[in-house]
DNA sequence: TCGATTTTTGTAATCGATTACATCTTGAGG
DNA sequence: CCTCAAGATGTAATCGATTACAAAAATCGA
């Protein structure tokens, strides 16, 4: 049992220092937070004391006394997802310029936590909430915006028109998306879906199903797999796909591990990529990179997305927004590679041609 | 310019919700803290108040008092790197059970960043400092440890006996691997480091060089390709391989990226994996499921690090060390999948029996 | 050198909770 | 009904900084 006391050993506080120097603590709290106002010598005889004791400041009693906390929450739908890994980076990278911290708000996809996250804002923890989810409920959201704090939404089309919202644009990729498959000849199409329910989803099946009907296509000519944004999710979907006796020839996945999971499984049953199916992702994972052949998908700006997210709080932290930092909108870039092709024996009107 | 103060709302006080009660402020808090010390309906009346008037506690102040933030640091080498993504899975689910927040402190592999967390560690801004990294280097560690702060390091064999240490068996596995190759007939190695100087990437090499000595083979008998712990090292080390007359036939990767960049690259000259090449990963990332063939690897207990070095964390903070929670090494489990088999043709031994 | 002005420093209030200690209630037992 | 212990509540100090305001010191021009 080695038991033993942590903390309390020395604590140096501001009235020691000042005692050291022989000063009054106003002074050395002035020395360091606004140097230009006190005496060259004092400077340097409170920065002695400073040095000498190791003195650094309590930043609790700080945060108490000026009402800023320096720090951030951001709300996450899921850390070891790789996309919000990538825009936390971004954010990151921006705050930290700022001087200011990261508080993690991990959902790990479970709804029970967005309630530890909003208490954890409306004790005034943080200075303001970056939101990478739309999962935080409306009215978690609202006791939020009534407590005076910034937020800033980074989900797609967060339904609440009152928070500046930066992101990128799912739904009118997805309808992209689509209509590349459509060029490609596809005409019975698959959709995989991602999380039932979250935002993100909603957008790119909402953008899915514009791409459909812009092509003439209706709800008979496309099939849909629902589950949410994982590997495995694709695999499922495969399972479906092979066990149908008219198979879809191109397959839009909602995000690039279910179009990974559902390559991979096909593959297993000799079907050939994409030969046979095309497969098009959503994200840009650097894991697409080095599939075989590499996915074909749409590559989000998620690191710039999170320093422009990140920039867009500091304004409204700073009390100067600009309107035209309300709705900042991204746009995704097509990444042609090898798991997409026109269609080739598998469709009906090749069929009638050319028979394998 | 739309200009506008956030914050500055109500803010509700705990002398608010006392004068609405009718009581004290010693009694509110009580009510809130140690309900069993006030009589039933003096508690009833304050929770009717808090009610009404939405009190939430400045947790700010209650940290300065209580002198306990119920925040941890995690100092992480880079965020979007699965494997630190899922320890800090696990150490959050363990945090929050025990009602800690995380502040992460992202070195994203820059040195220049530890100072800063230092800072935040000694500023008192968390009550303890769990280390995925070995790059806090030794007079930063140092100096929190006086402070008196708690510190759990979770990097293989960070070089501080003096601090709690929760890691899993690199060397050891890295052992393992070569003896593993060897087994299958390899006698030509291939080392991909990782991050040169990382204290991860020390242990696993020198892991590899004692499974080379005990297979009685010597520095003539692999080649070393140099990295960080990314997807290009694999692909810059597939350059070197294709230029060598006599490849080696087995390849230990220090982790699953590179050993998927280095797939990748020699597939698309033609080398097939494993009758060309055996390509053995480190780390078991979810990624190297979907490849193909699947990677074989060491699956690292990742999830259970986390949750492990967190426990320990908030036993020390807690004050109740255990003995045995002082070094804890967890063992990683070998995954034997389809990127390793035996020699064939390439080995110089299978050349004199059968030709290609 | 003096007074007015500016610059520098000190005193003490403040941020919003917790909690030691004092005081007042309550209820049991005589 | 009274006493006394136990329990409930209130008062005020405290955590460690920042900062408004007051006071003191330095600077300047005449």
């Amino acid at each position: 049992m080695s038991r033993k006391r942590w903390r309390s050993v020395k604590e140096i506080r501001i009235a020691d220092v000042a005692r050291l120097a022989g000063v009054s603590t106003a002074t050395v709290s002035r020395v360091l937070s606004d140097p230009d106002k006190v005496r060259k010598k004092t400077h340097d005889l409170v920065m002695e004391a400073v040095r000498r004791s190791g003195y650094i400041p309590n930043s609790t009693a700080q945060k108490l006394r000026t009402r800023r906390t320096m720090n951030v929450l951001v709300v996450a739908p899921r850390l070891t997802n790789p996309v919000f890994a990538e825009v936390l980076r971004g954010v990151d990278d921006e705050l930290t310029e700022s001087g200011y911290g990261i508080i993690i708000g991990n959902l790990d996809n479970r709804r029970e936590r967005e309630a530890r996250y909003v208490d954890l804002a409306l004790s005034r923890q943080v200075d303001g909430v970056l939101l990478l989810t739309g999962y935080i409920p409306g009215n978690g959201r609202r006791s939020m915006k009534e407590a005076g704090l910034p937020i800033v939404g980074m989900c797609a089309a967060i339904d609440d028109r009152s928070i500046p919202n930066v992101v990128v644009q799912d739904r009118e990729s997805a309808r992209r998306a689509v209509e590349y498959l459509v060029r490609l000849g596809h005409r019975r199409l698959g959709y995989i879906s991602g999380t039932i329910g979250s935002i993100i989803e909603t957008e790119r099946y909402a953008g899915f199903c514009e791409g459909i009907a812009e092509a003439g296509l209706g709800a008979a000519d496309f099939v849909r797999w629902e589950g949410p944004f994982v590997f495995s999710t694709g695999v499922a979907a495969a399972e479906g796909f092979l066990q149908m006796k008219e198979r879809p020839t191109g397959i839009f996945a909602a995000c690039d591990e279910s179009a990974i999971g559902f390559i991979k499984r096909v593959r297993a049953e000799r079907i050939r990529v994409p030969q046979d199916v095309s497969v098009i992702g959503f994200d840009g994972i650097e894991f697409a990179d080095y599939t075989e052949p590499a996915l074909t998908t749409f590559r989000q700006p998620l690191y710039e997305l999170g320093r422009t997210g990140a920039d867009v709080l500091m304004r409204m932290i700073g009390g100067e927004m600009r309107p035209e930092d309300w709705s900042i909108r991204l746009e995704p870039t097509l990444l042609e590679r090898g798991t997409t092709g026109p269609v080739l024996h598998k469709d009906f009107a090749s069929l009638r041609r050319s028979r394998m």
